[in-house]
RNA sequence: GCCCGCGUAGCUCAGUGGAUAGAGCGUCUGCCUCCGGAGCAGAAGGUCGUAGGUUCGAAUCCUGUCGCGGGCACCA
């Protein structure tokens, strides 16, 4: 199906090539929402200044020259120049006709496959995106920070398959550095197959912590710790033997994180700072050859320009210690150029914490001063604000210890349960848990989408399992509620062939939502080019409530004539297909029942 | 100290230089012999932190200022 505003785009770019010739063809017609009419074209204001002409005369001359015949009204010049655009009904309504004509989205059509088959139609732009997301550490408790990066790069990373993008997810975890003497020389401690080594990929926090206390209390320990790391940096076998060890014992226990949070990284997309451990020297000695890097107190620094530190003197990114070791910036150097040059990225999406915005823009200032960027590839760090508790802080546990991730999705099911007692539905024996792991995690995402991923917000349990509100259960009720209207209408006996009918948009409320579905595409494309799944949210919850209003005045299964059920029959249909395409895309499925 | 971000309804948050700044929650008022009331319709609630500037037009762009958060050399 078209998108909306590139129908009247298109329209506009020849009305205004026809009015003021070829080089307004690609001017921006300014086409916005408005509360007077479907659309609003703004084009005329700043046009008028250009041509030094009065707005309205622009305006009029716009219109003239516009061909809209079968698509809308005659447009309207309001206010100081506005063009207002309504759609005719016939065509919103013939539009969302051909929209599931083919039968390919049926109604039981699962929601995590409707991205490749409704990917041709949002005009997908066959750009190669790497997106780098979740990158928790190896033997660490993921916590909500990871949850938040987790969730909004997954949705990111679906937006972008669902429009034809080609995707290469890198999960950069946290698999190399000095923390890995101490834990290995732990784990050798404890034994390798030990129920404490065991439960790294259970509970990974005692263990850390165990190891932590150790390395700051024992200086035996410590020093052992220290030469591991040597070890494991020069490649000794047995060493990375014990450290294949550690990132195996993590990596189950990611994946069943991913696994309860349904979200599609696997051990493919596994990326970690280990990966680039080969590169290191190499970036240090291309940069120190390119004369970006020299040495200051002892360490090999760049100074990217327009960068400064306290006292005003220049700020290093320091790519090589004083001691000889890497640090992240360097990973991070060799990641860029590897994102660049090897997988050939178009864009990079960096879905990591605000506070490392400095960081990022250093990095990625030095990757284009070594020359490893084309011109036209874009570097993107989606920040990704804090997540905090009630109190305005960081959220923490009652004691202040960082919340556990499982504890956290466990309770969010728990609770989900508790809510769905209260339902309706009659669920079979394993239908329950299952319907409500779909809610909890599910409420847990969408909060998380549905902020502006770079603000921080309050987590807050209640309001995201609320059925009511912009939270996922009101999103999943309202599909929950059409399914239920098509199991009627299939198990009726009655005609059924209103699959193949014509939409008759009669009442306000069906216009209102047959052009809330056909704004999907705009939504999608805008979620894609902005990195912006919350306005996704946004529509989706408008689209829900367009549905309800619908559905509160008009009849369906007991419309007054066969025409006109099999008509909202199968607006209902389309609007099924919408949430759960949209909430697939956000990685939220739609339960059966609830 | 310098840099970055944020201050919008009681609360949580949207808002692409465009018309009268929106939504949800909460509060209040209506609506169940009716396809799923986990719903719908409506009301009250705002000097968009503050003072200037830019222009036909500013919550949006610029400057100052106040408040909050974050960052600023060998952790990631």
């Amino acid at each position: 199906m078209p998108s909306l505003t590139s129908v009247l785009t298109a329209r506009f770019a020849h009305a205004l090539e026809q009015a003021f010739g070829d080089e307004f063809k690609r001017r921006d017609p300014v086409i916005r929402s408005s509360q007077f009419a479907d659309f609003q074209a703004n084009v005329a204001l700043p046009l008028a200044k250009e041509l030094k002409s009065k707005p309205r005369d622009v305006a009029t001359t716009i219109v003239d020259h516009l061909d809209l015949d079968g698509i809308c009204e005659t447009p309207e010049i309001s206010g100081p120049g506005f063009i207002n655009l309504t759609f005719t009904s016939d065509w919103l309504a013939a539009t969302l006709g051909e929209t599931d004509g083919t039968g390919t989205n049926g109604v039981d059509a699962d929601a995590a496959t409707l991205g490749a088959a409704g990917g041709a139609g949002a005009g997908g732009t066959g750009e190669t995106v790497v997106i780098d997301y979740s990158a928790p550490n190896v033997a660490k408790e993921m916590h909500v920070g990871h949850l938040r990066t987790t969730v909004v790069g997954d949705a990111l990373a679906r937006t972008h398959e669902f429009i034809g993008n080609t995707v290469i997810r890198q999960n950069h975890i946290g698999d190399w550095g000095t923390p890995f003497g101490m834990l290995i020389e732990h784990l050798l401690d404890v034994g390798i197959e030990s129920s404490t080594a065991a439960e790294i990929s259970d509970n990974p926090n005692a263990f850390y912590q165990a190891a932590r206390v150790k390395f700051d209390g024992d200086e035996e320990f410590a020093t052992r710790s220290r030469a591991r790391v040597v070890a494991l940096q020069s490649g000794d076998p047995a060493t990375l033997e014990l450290w294949e060890t550690l990132v195996g014992f993590s990596r189950t226990y990611f994946n069943r994180i991913y696994s309860t949070l349904d979200v599609s990284l696997t051990d493919a997309d596994l990326a970690g700072e280990s990966m680039y451990n080969d590169d290191l020297a190499d970036v240090c000695a291309e940069l120190e050859d390119k004369g970006l890097a020299r040495i200051s107190n002892g360490a090999l620094c760049v100074f990217p320009e327009g960068f400064t530190g306290r006292e005003g003197e220049p700020l290093p990114l320091i790519i090589r210690k004083s001691d000889g070791g890497y640090g992240y910036a360097t990973t991070d150097l060799a990641a860029v150029r590897h994102r660049a040059k090897t997988l050939a990225a178009d864009r990079a999406l960096y879905v990591v914490g605000a506070p490392q915005a400095l960081h990022f823009e250093m990095v990625f200032s030095i990757a284009r001063a070594a020359g490893w960027l084309s011109d036209d590839i874009r570097l993107e760090h989606v920040k990704i604000g804090n997540v905090l508790g009630s109190d305005g802080k960081i959220l923490r546990t009652r004691s202040g210890a960082p919340l556990r991730l499982a504890e956290l999705l466990d309770e969010a099911i728990e609770r989900a349960k508790v809510t769905l007692r209260e339902s309706s539905a009659e669920f079979g024996p394993d239908e329950e848990d299952e319907v409500a792991a779909i809610v909890g995690i599910g409420a847990v995402k969408y909060a998380d989408l549905s902020v502006a991923h770079d603000t921080s917000y309050t987590f807050d349990l209640d309001r995201m399992l609320a059925p009511i509100g912009n939270t996922a259960p009101y999103l999943q009720y309202a599909g929950a509620r059409i399914r239920s209207i098509l199991r009627k209408a299939e198990g009726s006996g009655e005609d059924a062939t209103w699959q193949e009918a014509p939409i008759h948009l009669g009442e306000a409320a069906e216009r209102d939502l047959a052009l809330a579905i056909l704004g999907f595409d705009d939504v999608v494309a805008e979620v894609a080019a902005a990195s912006q799944p919350h306005k996704l949210c946004t529509y989706l919850f408008d689209l829900a409530q367009s549905f309800t209003t619908f559905y509160e005045q008009c009849p369906v299964l007991v419309a007054d004539t066969p025409e006109l059920r099999a008509s909202r029959l199968r607006l209902s249909q389309v609007v099924l297909e919408t949430l759960e395409t949209g909430l697939g895309i956000l990685g939220i499925r739609v339960p059966e029942r609830m």
